[in-house]
DNA sequence: CGTTTTTGACCAGCGC
DNA sequence: GCGCTGGTCAAAAACG
């Protein structure tokens, strides 16, 4: 069964930026102002885009010990994570709806005054872009922290969970290959996603999230999973695995229009998911995004996060 | 007929 | 100011 999916990366120089197996996933972090000498909230307006972003490795491991997210080496082996966020995000996630984080952060991280909050600016922005033409805003536009992760897969559009509505389409520069817009179809979510394929392996997709689901996903039933006994090491996140190929039968039963994945990675280190599908490791991945952004800390997010509860079993939160 | 996709146009930000 | 690029809008087409 230990099947190897092999991901690499290439800068647009030609040189390996990165690899991963199954023995080894490694993430980058390549979003903190300062540390590379770009500023993560405008990296996609690099001329090499986001794909120069998955090339970066060289963090420092006080980056890496500042953010604190575990990735489990067997969690999703043929995909590789990326996280990117605007700094002044990463200690204040921008999250629609849970006030109660972003106010509750007081990491004096932050230059500017709070005297507006993060998710007050994004409403404003929201409201200002359904008004007609917004006629310039003070402020730069702001982002929603992102996670990206490349996945080895045929299909572009790689089921989570969630509907996605394409609204729009663009060609990728240095790329032969279009980058697909999505975003949310439940009404009052702002999430949105960007699916490109890589450049230089094209049986790669790169999949980047843009906020955060105000909402559990719409297509999937509540599990009645029991997840196996947490193993050392064995975070949560891998063990949403089962609840995800449960949820995906159904969504497979409704949802006729979506195409689904017809390739199948067979990896499945852990042994609890199998045929662990690119379905799979997107939704895993994601899962684990919202881990990272959305809360101070895990339990807080549980608390408040829809998805995470219907996904994770109440003796399993308590774990966290 | 409602929903989703397609696609050209438009806008904002950035570098020169 | 101008051009380039990424991101979004919105009308039309396609789909179920």
């Amino acid at each position: 069964m230990e099947r190897r999916e092999v991901v690499k990366v290439e800068k647009f120089d030609g040189s390996p930026a990165f690899s991963t197996t199954n023995d080894h996933v490694q993430t980058s972090y390549p979003f903190m102002q300062g540390q590379h000498g770009f500023d993560l909230v405008d990296g996609d307006k690099n001329a090499l885009g986001f794909m120069e972003l998955l090339g970066m490795q060289d963090f420092s491991p006080s980056l890496l010990d500042m953010i604190q997210v575990p990735i489990p080496p067997a969690q999703a082996p043929n995909v590789q994570v990326v996280t990117e966020s605007p700094p002044e995000l990463l200690n204040q996630p921008a999250t629609p709806n849970s006030s109660s984080i972003s106010s509750a952060s007081s990491e004096g991280l932050n230059d500017e005054p709070v005297n507006k909050s993060v998710d007050d600016e994004v409403e404003e922005q929201e409201k200002n872009k359904k008004e007609l033409k917004p006629k310039k805003t003070n402020q730069k536009r702001q982002r929603e922290p992102r996670f990206a992760f490349m996945t080895k897969s045929e299909v572009d559009h790689l089921e989570d969970g969630y509907r996605w509505r394409k609204y729009g389409q663009k060609a990728v520069k240095n790329s032969p290959f279009p980058r697909s817009y999505y975003r949310c179809t439940t009404a009052s979510c702002i999430v949105k996603k960007r699916v490109e394929r890589s450049f230089s392996d094209p049986s790669v997709v790169v999949t980047t999230y843009e906020g955060q689901h105000t909402h559990p996903s719409p297509v999937m039933p509540r599990p009645n999973f029991i997840g196996p006994a947490s193993d050392s090491g064995f975070s949560s996140t891998a063990a949403f695995a089962m609840p995800m190929q449960r949820r995906l039968s159904f969504y497979q039963q409704h949802q006729s229009r979506q195409q689904q994945p017809p390739f199948v990675n067979s990896f499945s280190p852990l042994g609890f998911g199998y045929n662990g599908s690119t379905t799979n490791a997107a939704a895993i991945n994601y899962l684990q995004y919202e881990k990272r952004f959305c809360s101070s800390s895990g339990s807080t997010l549980l608390k408040d996060h829809g998805l995470l509860q219907d996904l994770v079993p109440s003796h399993m939160l308590k774990e966290e």
